[in-house]
This record gives structure tokens, sequence and C-alpha cells, in this order.
DNA sequence: GACGTATTTGTACAAACATGCAAATATCTC
DNA sequence: GAGATATTTGCATGTTTGTACAAATACGTC
């Protein structure tokens, strides 16, 4: 079993999972990180399950997380995730892998 | 519960199971649609665990099937999924909406 | 029609998962 | 220190899921 197939597939599978989604996308629409109290708002579920679908995306380096006082400020890794998206995305397409286009004619 | 964000999810769950995802690379890989028993090969798993697993990618829209006399031909639906994923991944790296981008200086 | 191959379906089962509630922990404010 | 707020953890629970095996179905070949 290759494990960076196996990390893909865990990044895929933090990320498909309704609420955890819900997180993530209003992640994107803040500009500054939040809280889990205010990103537990917007799903119906329970402080404790956002707290735990968030330990989700924090191990899968979806979200990073910062103490603040009693507070856990939660930020998008944004580049690091769409850039894992699009590398699927690329190989999905079948566009050729990144190793050195475009030279030797 | 927005059905599209649901529908997303969706799609990342059946991308992120380690048997599924290999699949989907085997696919990527040929350039010739593959039957179910040529895909189950490189898993371990039995042949009605990859019919289930190919069911599951063909309710998604990920895989397109055709039957071909007793055999069933698998083909990846590489355009749409890797503009899904590259919709995403938009979204979580901030970009801006594909709202006729360019115009109006 | 008999047989072989490809695929699906029924059944069972263990493991993983999402969830809510209550209790515990941590930290701030007074 | 008492009380309030934010978060995590323990526990119970119902559901989903991945899997294997056997049986059923579908179809080509002889």
């Amino acid at each position: 079993m290759l494990p960076e197939r196996q990390q893909l597939a865990d990044l895929l599978k933090a990320l498909g999972e309704y609420n955890r989604l819900s997180i993530v996308y209003e992640l994107c629409h803040c500009d500054e990180p939040q809280n889990a109290m205010c990103l537990c708002e917007n799903c119906t579920v329970d402080a404790s399950v956002a707290s735990r679908h968030l330990k989700t995306l924090a191990q899968e380096g979806i979200v990073e997380v910062e103490k603040k006082g009693r507070e856990r400020i939660y930020s998008l890794n944004r580049v690091e995730i769409a850039r894992r998206l699009r590398t699927l995305a690329d190989q999905i397409e079948g566009l050729p892998e990144q190793t050195s286009v475009g030279s030797s004619s």
C-alpha cells in the first residue's frame, strides 16, 4: 500500500463529509481566522462535534491551529490544500507529470 | 443543507478511500478503458468488492460504464472530475469567483 | 443446452464514523 | 476564589462502510 496515496485518500475523506466541508467553506470566506464557536454556528452540530471535526481537519493539515487564550484560532492552509487538489486534478485529466516540461526538443 | 455542497462532499468521499482511489489512478494511466477484472487485479480485494467500488464511482459520475458483452468497460470522466476538483481548489485558495473575469476596468 | 467467464447481489460481520450529552479542563474576568 | 466562556474528552448509540464468501445473473463459446 502506497503511503502517499493513502495520505491523499485521507485528505479527500476528511473533506468528504458535509459538516467538515462546511467548516472549510466558512474558513474560505472569512479573511480572518475564526475560533471554533464561530465555526460551529454554521453547522447545526454540538460544539463537541465541531471540535472533533476541526481536530480531523488539523490532523490532515487542512487547517492550522493557534492557541489564543481560551480560544483556538483556526485558519485554512489554503496554498497547500489547493496544490494537492490541483495535482490530483492534473493526474486525472491526464496532463504530463511535472518533470521539466518543455525542455529537450 | 445545500445539495450542491452535499454532492461535492459525496464526490470527495468516493475518492477518499484507498482502493477506490487506486482504481481511479489505474484508469488514469491506461489510454484504453478497462473492465472490472483488470481493475481489481491491482487491489487485493475480491471481485465483488471491486464491483461495488466501481458502482460507487459510477454513481458519483467519476467513471462511465459501457456494456460490452459480458464485460463492463469503465473509463474515467476526466474533464468533469478535474474541473470540479479545480473549482474547489480555487475556492480554497480564495481566488475570485468565475463571473466575467477581466472585464470592466 | 452445457460450460466457462464476468459481474452483481444477498448475507454477515467487524470496524469506523458522526453525533449528543455530560463531565472535565483551561483560561479569562471580577 | 467564584463564576463565565471556550474547548476537549469520556461514554453511549445508531449508522455507515469496507470486506469476504457464496449464490445468482448475464453472456459468450462450444
